[in-house]
DNA sequence: GTACAAATTAACCCGTTGGATAATTACTGT
DNA sequence: ACAGTAATTATCCAACGGGTTAATTTGTAC
């Protein structure tokens, strides 16, 4: 069938650019490898993650699963287990990712109120960029969070935004920046809430709201709103932006205050 | 089966209280009766909400919800539809549900701050006595709302909301108590946000956090945050309450304008 | 009480689905 | 060249799941 020109197209070991006439043949060897354990395992676990967000565990189908891979359907088994084996990988990779890109933000370095826009506007583009993280959390959160309570790895994974907001608070009432030691875990709760739901939520709210909060001037607002929410609270000036349809640039067209028909 | 007893003890039309020797022969007959269609609707209704909201569409399954409602699964068809049917018509029930609990809170007699303080309040019980509608949005959206949007009868159903937050802001900016004008669409989103997010994702938050976000004092806790969040941003006073631990009124157990309990 | 409609039941149908078996193919070390 | 192992495929199947058919029971009108 067409699995071959497909195991052909998506090739995991780039070929080194540079490539001198003599190992020619192994590089066309490479390509026209049948055998790709790894590239196999991750499209079935790139496959997978598509097929659970988009149906949750009860709906998706181990089926489209395999044939999103461009595997054969005992290949899921023989790479990653069954169905539910599938769901943890999936469900596990999902943490690492966000843990690991959660890592690479250092917010000790900024000034507190810019600390926190940061980490901000880090949550809601993350969101944005991993709609499938939303979904999976979800979908686990139906499930009372069982697979997760089950799997060690993910519970090893702390957030370490945490700590960062705990000292990011700390340095910004000292500084006085800050007017009140908010809990960390109670503000890092709220600024995921204020994204999450948002997002998550956004097809019935586009709905009952009669207008489209993924288009980009909502999205903006939004994100703007957010911001201003949180350093209003923990600043007690409000950051002008806050006010209504209020931007500093009355240039600008945008609608000013003609939300819900 | 058992299904009689379950029938006879399930009573939809209440019998009124006083009853007079002359109509208890009709009574009678009343409890005993085999056919009871309104009721049988109900209860079937009843278990699909539960059925979906614990399951999702795809995990649900049209013989557990026969099962639970003590009826031949032939019933559901017969009363209701088919799998999809029987789904929108919870999913219409559960909006019906919340609007009219929401047109029954007036903030027009309160002073703003108390009327914020008694929207987050409100919106945070109602999803901890319904738990079943976080699930239910969660899984509408998962399937990015396209019941929803067939849904004329629930597209005509605008929260009252909306039009309330603007009044309130709009008196609170008039009367000083609130520093500017927040668009209300965008307060309303956030305020069900903090809730939202916290109770729908307390099965993975509370694994995460190792603690048990659900319990008494977790719950008093978010509550208590939220409030003071929401209302130092438009306040711009920072209302005590806002500190980490602290409580200032350590005797009394807290919750101002608990009407549930 | 008898005819008629409404409500309810039992039993079955048949496509789907997760999973398993066994055979086949591609690569590896020697 | 060859044996052995790893990867992959084709095929099958038993259970399940939504939906339907046809009969049966129960109440109602006359």
């Amino acid at each position: 069938m067409h699995a071959f020109a497909i195991r052909e197209s998506r090739v995991t070991r780039q070929p080194s650019p540079i490539t001198g006439r003599a190992d020619l043949a192994k590089r066309k060897r490479v390509l026209r490898w049948q055998r790709d354990p790894e590239g196999m395992r991750l499209r079935i676990l790139e496959a997978a993650k598509q097929e659970f967000s988009a149906h949750g565990i009860g709906g998706a189908r181990v089926d489209r699963i395999a044939q999103k891979a461009g595997a054969n359907k005992r290949m899921l088994y023989y790479h990653v287990g069954n169905k539910e084996d599938l769901y943890l990988a999936v469900l596990e990779g999902a943490y690492e990712k966000i843990r690991a890109e959660e890592r690479e933000l250092d917010l000790e370095h900024l000034a507190p109120p810019e600390a926190i826009e940061r980490l901000i506007d880090f949550t809601w583009n993350y969101f944005i960029r991993n709609p499938e993280f939303l979904a999976l959390l979800n979908t686990e959160n139906l499930v009372k969070a069982k697979n997760l309570k089950r799997s060690t790895k993910i519970k090893s994974m702390h957030s370490p935004f945490v700590e960062m907001i705990r000292d990011v608070v700390q340095r910004g009432v000292a500084s006085g920046d800050f007017r009140v030691a908010v809990d960390p875990v109670q503000l890092y709760i709220s600024i995921a809430a204020l994204s999450f739901f948002y997002l998550s939520n956004s097809a019935t709210l586009s709905v009952v709201f009669g207008r489209d909060l993924l288009a980009r001037e909502a999205r903006d607002e939004r994100l703007q709103h957010m911001v201003a929410l949180v350093l209003a609270a923990l600043t007690g000036k409000s950051t002008a932006l806050f006010a209504k349809g209020v931007k500093e640039k009355p240039a600008k067209p945008r609608s000013p205050a003609h939300h819900t028909a």
